[in-house]
Formats: C-alpha cells, structure tokens, sequence
DNA sequence: CGATGACGAGCGGTC
DNA sequence: CTCGTCATCG
C-alpha cells in the first residue's frame, strides 16, 4: 500500500518531466520554462517521493515565494494522494522561517510572540526612530532607509558586516543598528529579519541545524531564478553540502527556475545564485522542460525570438505542439486613450466571439497605466478587476483594528501603539505623544509603560488609553478570536468612527469582514474543535491518514505555518497571536469582485505564473516599456526584455501588442517611439492592424500612400540592417501599395534614445524621444536638473555623453 | 488639537 | 494628473 507503483503518477507526463519527477535523491536543478509544466513537476515529484517511500511527510521541505504558489501546491497535492499536509513543511521561505523561529525563538533570542512588521509598519518604525534621533530626512529619506536596510538583510548583513567607505554609508549604518536595537526591544522583526534571525540560528547552533539537516530528506525550491543571496544561504544551511567535520548530510535539494523569467533583481533576486547552485552542490542532474503546453506556436516564437536578444542565458528553446495559431496582432495608436477605446472595442468582439471576460488579460508596465483602461472599460460597462491595490490586511482600518489586537498580545509595541493612540481621535496630540517619547527614551521602556510618567492634562488622556487597553486585554482572555475582534473594534470606538465618516461605509464593511477573516482562520487551522496541533512526526508516517479524515477541506488546504509549538515546551500560539501572523504573512487578496466573470487588468509583474486565453500588452514604448529607468545599461535592460517575455508568454490562443504615439504621463503629454522589442520580434508571426506610419503623419494629411517604413522616422539605436525589409503579409488588409522602405532620419548628430546628453544650458540629460527630420528634427530630453523638454536640433547643441 | 489647502514627486511589489 | 506629506488656520 505504501510501496504502490509510481506509474500513475508519472502517466502523462513527457520524457523530460518524468525523468525530473524520479530523480535519485540527489541535488538537481529543473529548467523549466514558461508553461512548461514546472508546478505538475515539482508536487508531482512530492508524491513520487511519498509513494515510493523514500520520504514520509515530515521529510520534505518545500518553499515557495508566494502563498497563492504554496497554497497551490498543497491542493494539487493532495488531490494526487491522500497525505497528511500539516506535517509537511510546505510554505513561503517566511512562513517557514516563522515556524522555524516560533519552534526555535529562545535560541533566536525573541519572544515566542514576536509581531511581523509589514512594509508599511517597518517604515513607520524607521521613520519614528529618525524623527527620535534627528536624523535629516532630506539627507536620509525613511524610504531610502528602509532599502538599505533591507538590502543587508537580504544579502546576510548585519551593521558590522556592512563596508563603510563613506561618511553617509557610516552614518546609514548607524540607523541600521538603532533600528535593529529599537526592534528587538520591542519584540517585533520585519520580512528580512524573518529570513536572516532564522539564517543565524541555523549557522550557530549545531544541533539545531544538524537535526534539520537529518530531518529534510528533500528541499524542493521554486522560482529558483527569483531567491535572493540570503535564501541561497538559507537553504545551503539544511543541506550543508561541505559542513566540515560532520557527515554529509545527504539530502537532496531540488531546485526549480526559468532564468528568462527573473523579473525581480531589483528586489535582491540573484539569478547567478543558479549558476552557483550547479557549481557549490556539485549538482549531477540538470533538466530543460522545454515543451510548453500554453500557448500556439505563433506567440511561442515570438517570446523565443525576443529573449534571444538577451545574453548571458542558461540557454532554453520552448517548443509546442500546437499549430501557429492566430498571428500576434500588433496595433498602434494616437493615443493612449484611443489605444484603450480600440481595446474595448476588440474585447467586444472577443466576447461576442464567446471568450470568457476572465479570459482576457490587459497587461502593462507600470500601475499608472491601468486609470485609462478602467475608463474605458467602465464607460463601455464591462467588468474589469485591477491586480495590485491595498489587500485587505494592508488597508488602513483593518491595520488600526490589528494594531489595538497586538498590543492586547504585547503592549511593548510600539508602532501599533503610536498608530492607534489617537485614533479614533481621543485628543491625544503630537504634543502629548511627544512627551510620551522623550519619557519612554530617557527610561529606556516601552510607550505603553512610559504613561506614569507623564503628567498633567495629557498625562490623563494617555493613562485613559492605556486603561482602555488594559480593560479589553483583561476583558478578552477567555474569549474565542471571533468575541475579541468584536469587542476591539466595539470598545476602541473603530467601528463607530467609521459610522460616522461621510464616506466609512466599505470600511465599516471591511472591519466587519475582519470578523469573517478570523472565523474562517479558527475554522482553518482548526482551533475551533480540536485545539491541539497535529503532532509532527520526525520521519513521517501518517500517509494512510485522508485528508477528508482530519477534518481538512482538501480545496482549502492550509499552511499550518502559524501552529508551531515551542521546541522545549510543546506551547502553542493562542488564536490571536497565530492570527495576526497569518494576517503579517498572508496579506490576503485584493478584490472582493473576485467571484464576477471581469476582465483582468495587472502588471506585467503581477502577471507571472498566471494564464490567459487572450492577453493585451499595451504601452508598448520606449520609456515606458522598457523603462526609461532600465534603459541605459545592459543588465537593467536585460530585465526588461525578460519582463516582455513573461507577459508574451501569458498568451495561449490570442496576443495583441499595442503602443500608443502620445501618452499623458506626469500629467503632461509625451510622445513615445514604438519599443524597441518590436524590432526583436519575428516578422513571420505578426500582423499588423494599423499601417505604419510616424507620428506627424498621423495629423498631417496624407500624402498618398504611407509615408515611411515602420518605424517611420524616429531614429532608433539600431543599425539599418536591423530594419526588416517590409513583407507583405503584416498587413491585416493590405492595400496593395507597400510602403516605401524607410530611410534614417538625417541630424548630422548622433543621438539616440536613452543616450546621455549635455547641453550647455540644461546640464546632463536623457533623450526620451526624437521626431521629424531634417531641420525639424526635434529631441525629447530629461534633463536631470530641468526636467523634460523638447529641443530643436537644428538649434540646440547636444553633446553626446559617453557612460 | 484637528480639519483643510499648498506642494512635490511619481517602476516593478511577495512576504 | 493624482496621491501622499506638510503647513496653516479655525
């Protein structure tokens, strides 16, 4: 029963996916590329794992980097067979390492119920430390901050380990160190804390890591390409491949990644930590999933044939079965309104064509983008849903509401203490908070105990708060999660607060709907009847046990990330506490339209890993797409490249490319070339809906016949020989008469978009755009001291800047 | 203390 | 243009 044949596992998947799934138990590294099949692999190779039985539950440690990813795994899992997911390690890398640090938190040094910091919370935490130790925030915005300081996190440095060159990086580092000193006291880490505390405790403390090590039979890894360097180390310190003086430890890590697909080096992603798996873990196994089975062979190529301009690859060439397909539609516009009406328009017809609205995905570049389109379609009545606003755990009457439950859970807090204090407004002020501070410093404790110490008027109304505070923690000990969040928002006056707000109604909804989020939690984690957790065995063996038998929805599994018990005592978080974790790690969705039939409108980002019958990649501009912040070195536009080979790769059956001539921007109008990805796509795949033609041509009148080639007369970065000669067959109807090819525009100077100028007068700037020829050749500049303008050339002098 | 107006800045965003 | 932060007035 146990030992059953692994062949209906395997059944259905190709060479190269079955021979990934059956691996020995050795380190291996899965190029899998977009569609390719990649999460079928990775839990196909968990159950293959556990029906053969060469590991138990409690063997296998799967990350991920995001929970839907997590979530995902878990069900499609358990749908394949009956296992006991709760003792499993399957989660994001913080989810783990908050288990990690739950089980572990007197050898990490932090109280078991330590608060996760948000993004929001630890820039608040940064900016009150600032404003306490009068650090210029010209000189050193809080936001900028906030990056360096997770940037060390992310790359294992504490304050010590940073390289001070420079009076500005020293005095940086010395915030770092307040901040991490302001943190500890407090009882709360932040993300990157999450990862490096964890990190620590498993490089100094030998049992500890030993015992994982034992334990973990199998690391499986997601998004390889996407981990930064202190997940690498993470994860080399369960598997140790050169510990010295121990045995090996001879688990196996399976890590899976497309590096055409690493879309987030600005966030710390390392694609290299790739290369340096295969050369640090001696990896023996490395296989290319390149059949993909998402989309037509048409919009295959393209992706194919853009990425292909990108050096420096692993080297991955998808392939399909499916026919070509419908060629890729290409279309421009005059403007980004007309772009979005003319979207409109062919989603119209798509639908009445019988596609699905959730089967139609508007993609672009940056947020700013969407306001257009959500015009448009809202004025053409149909559904849409934007990807990418607050969550609901991010929104700020449900961060208030969760600020009054963690200082019932540890009044030390001090964040939650500020944002609350005077809200809903008690007559606290700034001055009074003031106070509080400057008597918290100088006895060095808590806001919360600082209160004594203040007296007078103010003194009063912060003694009331603390009272408040303490009646509802006392009040609340004995109730179930659902009666605490009822009495918080209740007795802290949120909910009445909100009543009377002119327009508070949806946040009164969603303060309500927090009741739900935490009934439905108790439900989940099961605290409700059995408030026990599962016992985690050290090897696993619960495989007969069916999910149905635990109680567990298997279409809503769970991560079980927050059940933790202490190593030594076996103590179990309270509810509370497990839920404002899961609120910290699990920032919850966006939309409450999620269930209507809507078209879905994202970024390019937030498109990755999902699918689409039809999908819009608009904006497609130099500037914008690539961005004008990537575009001028090699790796930055490299990136790029990748991000327009996610979005390509979204597309199953139909994909359209649409730029638009002028686009209002910064509240101005720009005039944007075509991006430079389209001269990197294959003619033979394309079909143009629009004919050719500039900018200028598109208000002056006609001329007869189409005045220049495709890229008209801006001038490109490109030689000539990069200008595919025009085919008939691009055209969608042709009109017989092909347009002349194009010719370089003539400017005696050399300048191209995304070049560095000078000019005498402005200074150093970048050139956005270049329009017309001849004597009315005109630049588009952004100077970095006088913003943007626009230059004749035949006047303006510009100098070409080397970098 | 708390609500309203000027002002400046503006990629991408998981946990 | 549009949001978020700061400064001033009631």
């Amino acid at each position: 029963m146990l030992f059953e044949d692994p062949t209906p596992l395997v059944a259905g998947l190709n060479p190269e996916q079955a021979a990934a799934v059956t691996l020995p138990p050795e380190h291996a590294l899965i190029l899998a590329g977009a569609g390719s099949g990649k999460t079928r692999v990775l839990t196909t190779r968990i159950a293959w794992l556990l029906q053969s039985g060469q590991a138990g539950p409690g063997g296998i440690m799967a990350v991920t980097f995001t929970n839907k990813a997590a979530k995902e795994m878990m069900t499609r899992l358990t749908a394949m067979l009956p296992v006991n997911v709760r003792g499993m390690w399957i989660g994001t890398f913080h989810g783990l390492c908050n288990r990690f640090l739950r089980a572990h938190h007197q050898a990490a040094g932090l109280p078991q119920t330590f608060q996760i910091l948000d993004t929001q919370d630890q820039l608040s935490a940064i900016k009150r430390l600032c404003k306490q130790h009068n650090v210029d925030d010209e000189r050193f915005p809080p936001k900028q901050l906030q990056w360096f300081i997770s940037g060390c996190k992310e790359d294992g440095m504490r304050p010590r380990d940073v390289v001070v060159r420079d009076d500005e990086t020293r005095r940086k580092v010395e915030i770092y160190q307040l901040y991490e000193e302001q943190c500890q006291r407090e009882g709360v880490v932040d993300f990157g804390e999450l990862m490096l505390r964890s990190y620590e405790v498993l490089r100094d403390n030998d049992p500890i890591r030993v015992h994982y090590q034992r334990r973990f039979k199998h690391i499986l890894i997601d998004e390889f390409q996407d981990t930064n360097r202190l997940q690498y180390a993470w994860i080399k310190m369960f598997s140790s491949p050169h510990t010295e003086g121990l045995p090996p430890s001879g688990n196996a890590v399976f890590a899976v990644g497309d590096d055409d697909q690493s879309i987030y080096a600005f966030r710390g992603a390392r694609v290299g930590n790739m290369a340096d798996f295969v050369r640090e873990f001696q990896v023996k196994h490395q296989i290319k999933l390149e059949q993909n089975y998402r989309s037509a062979s048409n919009i295959l190529n393209t992706a194919n044939e853009l990425i292909s301009h990108n050096s420096r690859r692993l080297g991955k060439n998808l392939r399909t079965d499916a026919g070509a397909g419908e060629p890729v539609r290409v279309y421009e516009s005059v403007s980004d309104f007309a772009e979005a009406q003319w979207m409109v328009d062919e989603m119209k017809q798509l639908e009445r064509e019988g596609t699905p609205r959730s089967e139609m995905a508007v993609l672009y570049r940056s947020n700013a983008q969407s306001r257009v389109v959500e015009t448009a379609l809202f004025n053409a009545a149909i559904p849409y849903r934007v990807y990418g606003g607050l969550r609901f755990f991010e929104r700020a009457e449900i961060k208030h509401a969760l600020a009054y439950l963690r200082l019932l859970e540890n009044p030390h807090d001090d964040t939650s203490f500020l944002r609350v204090v005077n809200f809903p407004p008690r007559g606290i002020g700034a001055r009074s908070v003031e106070q509080l501070q400057d008597v918290a410093r100088s006895s060095g404790c808590s806001l919360h105990d600082a209160v004594s110490g203040v007296t007078g008027r103010a003194g009063t109304a912060i003694a009331n708060f603390v009272a408040l505070l303490d009646v509802m923690r006392e009040k609340t000990e004995a109730m179930t999660l659902k009666e605490i969040i009822e009495l918080v928002l209740d007795k802290s006056g949120l909910i009445e607060h909100f009543r009377n707000e002119r327009e508070g109604e949806d946040r009164v909804e969603n303060l309500e709907e927090l009741v739900n989020a935490a009934e439905s939690f108790v439900m989940q984690e099961g605290f409700g009847r059995d408030a026990v957790a599962l016992p985690v065995d050290e090897h696993g063996s619960s495989l007969s046990q069916s999910p149905v038998s635990q109680g567990l929805d298997p279409d809503a599994p769970v991560l079980n990330e927050s059940l933790a018990p202490d190593a030594e005592t076996g103590e179990t978080l309270s509810p509370l506490a497990a839920f404002l974790t899961h609120a910290a790690l699990e920032s919850g969705d966006n939309q409450a339209q999620a269930g209507q039939d809507a078209v879905q409108l994202m970024t390019v980002h937030a498109a990755k890993g999902l699918e689409f019958d039809c999908v819009f990649i608009t904006g497609l501009e130099e500037g914008l797409f690539p961005h004008e912040n990537s575009m001028s070195d090699r790796d930055g536009l490299e990136e790029e490249r990748r991000l327009m080979y996610v979005a390509i790769t979204r597309a199953r059956k139909r994909l359209y490319l649409s730029h638009s001539q002028t686009r209002m921007l910064h509240g101005q109008t720009r005039y944007n070339m075509k991006s430079r990805f389209f001269d990197e796509l294959p003619e033979a795949c394309l079909k143009w809906l629009t004919p050719p033609q500039p900018a200028w041509a598109a208000a002056a009148p006609s001329v007869g016949g189409w005045q220049g080639g495709r890229r008209g007369l801006y001038a490109t970065g490109g030689s000539p020989a990069a200008n595919p000669a025009w085919s008939p067959g691009f055209l969608s109807t042709g009109s017989g008469t092909p347009p002349p090819k194009a010719s370089e525009p003539d400017r005696g100077v050399d300048i191209r978009t995304g070049q560095k100028v000078f000019h005498n007068k402005f200074g150093e700037g970048k050139v956005l755009a270049l329009e017309g020829a001849g004597a009315d050749a005109r630049a588009q500049v952004n100077f970095s001291r006088h913003g943007v303008k626009w230059l004749a050339l035949s006047v303006a002098k510009l100098t070409p800047v080397d970098e």
